[in-house]
DNA sequence: CTCAGTGCAAAAGCTTTGCATAATA
DNA sequence: TATTATGCAAAGCTTTTGCACTGAG
């Protein structure tokens, strides 16, 4: 199975909505975010998208990550200052601290979910749906340097 | 004593860093934003701000908005989408509900951050200062119009 | 009097959109 | 073949910057 079959398989697997149509920048930019670590933003999947598809546009890569956020498949995180970034939806309940001085983003797991939830559902009558933790601070490596 | 003296007191007290001056515009800014309740966009604020100086643009506002956040007395958020909104720095810890369908913003108080901060702090060697949680989900009313 | 702060206009991102063309189902 | 998706270029927004002028200290 050549390896632009086995993308499409794959793709065809979680594109499957209805007048949904598999394309190769779909696969590839899919593939892109799911290889490509946590944290990618726009520009940063068009670069590497372009390595393999050089004349595949920015705007298709933000519409296809429209796509891909209604269908649930990559979720939008909001990191310190500037533009969005996405990450494939990730299976376990995680969340991100943010270096304020080399802008490193490590992730951290924590069942924060459950625990406020149940809380938050009641006192304020919210259906909560998702989450999002973000702490800010100093890793390690900065912290030794500013002594 | 005058509102323009009482404004430039209250001013006072908190623009006190050394090289900082004291203007009209940044005594504006601050009130809008403190009484504004939460969550004012830089538009916002300059909307209101003009309804007293007609002729503050913008730019001011962006420019006070980045030395209020150096000083540590409003804090920028981060909501769904687009822009950012700001926040007089709170004394009590809280968080943010975000209503998916109507775009409401609920405050919750939760003390998180000692809870996680220990635990954080000694499996990733970060040193945290700030937290964020943001929640998502639907408020009670749209809930209710959505049946 | 000096230097920080302001207004205005222009520039600089990031993101979206219109339209003709290409590709999928 | 009927639409959906793409590429390109242009437009849209929010935010930042340069510069001459104003005003606080």
């Amino acid at each position: 199975m050549s390896t632009r079959t086995k993308l499409f398989e794959d793709t065809r697997r979680v594109l499957n909505a209805p007048g949904l149509r598999i394309t190769n920048q779909r696969a590839l930019i899919l593939e892109v975010i799911r290889r490509g670590g946590r944290h990618l933003d726009a520009d940063e999947i068009h670069l590497r998208a372009r390595e393999k598809q050089p004349r595949l546009s920015l705007s298709t890569v933000y519409r296809t990550l429209q796509t891909l956020k209604k269908l649930g498949l990559v979720k939008e995180v909001h990191f310190d200052e500037e533009h969005h970034h996405y990450e494939v939806k990730p299976s376990a309940e995680h969340h991100h601290l943010v270096c304020l001085s080399c802008g490193r983003v490590v992730e951290f797991q924590y069942p924060l979910a459950r625990l406020v939830k149940r809380n938050v559902t009641e006192a304020k009558d919210f259906e909560i749906t998702g989450s999002e933790v973000r702490m800010t601070g100093y890793c390690l490596k900065c912290r030794q340097e500013r002594k």
